[in-house]
DNA sequence: GTCCCGATACATCGATTCGATACATCGGGC
DNA sequence: GCCCGATGTATCGAATCGATGTATCGGGAC
């Protein structure tokens, strides 16, 4: 869904085509890669539609198309990420929404990442299948391979552990019905982590300074 | 590079794309998913490119086209296998040529194995980049993803490194020039690999129960 | 000064892939 | 006997990819 990330990109601020594809280099340049050729054609789709204005910049010399949200815009935005169709949790999708996340209502972030749970859970079990079906079958790469896929996801779903863990937290404090001031490392626990490995559920935990 | 996976599955097998699409789904399910959309019109591609044979089979009652590997398919297999390209390195195209990577040249393997860490150490320095230019600027949720990810991407680093030192070790066994020999420990350590966490180079190993 | 390079900027082209869907037939269970 | 699910082939429009073309601007080389 790359209007997603346009449209998102734009909220914050509005700018060209070029820049936008070096923005989003620089937000998500490790996990996807936008060409002009799929650029170019979103950026009038959703100006037809609307959800953008083109205003043609003579600030600089240079031609210039300078894209701005519309209130339609913001609408689609919020529309599109909300959803969280099968499609929207893939592999290389799911790192666009995170990115995101912090326009989302706690309780919609709390169930996207449920759902994206479960579908790291399913081809973790996919794995699993395949190595019970025919690992003896299976040359000395290809076994490496899901072998270090297993682990891959493995860590992923103890990575999305902790941000539910932490969501949920800040869920309680977020709607305190009859929430019990304790615990109030919810949030922090996100924003000022320290970078040490995390706790694996299925490892022990050895030592904590 | 959907024709690599054709043509390296027909090479083992001769099958119809029903079931093609199925094996695909055995070996590769967990990094790859291929639609039919996709699949049929390459078939037919490779079919008019004399890459494959295509034979009616009426053993079963029900219609039904085998496809088969012809001597040029074999040639055009490897050729595509050989070929290191940038794209062929990326996230869901690697897993692909590694589950074939049996059929290559022990140099060629280690080229392509050198190849793709460059390509995620690339990809890594995307990330501490943005890290360094924006930390304080950035969401907790991105700075999860980012952290996330610098996590995976060091991970995979090691593995390939376990799994370059293992092929250079049994490339010199291959070719015993003036080889000693000392350690004959490198293919097993790729086929009988027991399932531990690998050392990681930069985490200090704890425990081993 | 001017000449060339690299960054900025927009655009399009063909090929490929995606995702959905349609439509048959067969085997087996109930 | 009848329906369900697996097996099979096929196509459609839309989205995306990757390459390429074109032009302008700023700035350093000389």
């Amino acid at each position: 869904m790359l209007e997603l990330a346009v449209l998102g990109l734009l909220k914050e601020t509005p700018m060209s085509g070029y820049e936008l594809r070096k923005q989003l280099g620089v937000k998500l340049g490790a996990f996807w890669r936008v060409s002009f050729g799929s650029l170019y054609p979103c950026l009038k789709r959703l100006a037809a539609d609307g959800a953008l204005e083109v205003e043609e910049s003579r600030f600089t010399s240079r031609k210039k198309h300078v894209y701005r949200l519309t209130s339609r815009g913001e609408r689609l935005f919020q529309e599109l990420l909300e959803s969280a169709e099968v499609h929207d949790l893939e592999q290389d999708r799911f790192p666009l929404r995170l990115a995101f996340f912090r326009y989302l209502r706690p309780e919609t972030r709390l169930y996207q990442l449920e759902r994206r749970r479960g579908y790291v859970q399913e081809r973790l079990a996919d794995l699993r299948a395949s190595l019970r079906a025919a690992r003896d079958r299976m040359d000395a790469y290809t076994l490496e391979l899901v072998d270090h896929g297993l682990d891959e996801r493995e860590r992923e779903i103890a990575w999305l552990d902790r941000l539910i863990a932490a969501e949920r937290d800040s869920t309680l404090r977020g709607t305190p019905r009859q929430a019990p001031p304790a615990s109030s490392q919810s949030m922090k626990e996100l924003q000022a982590r320290d970078r040490e490995d995390p706790t694996r559920p299925d490892t022990k935990v050895v030592s904590s300074p």
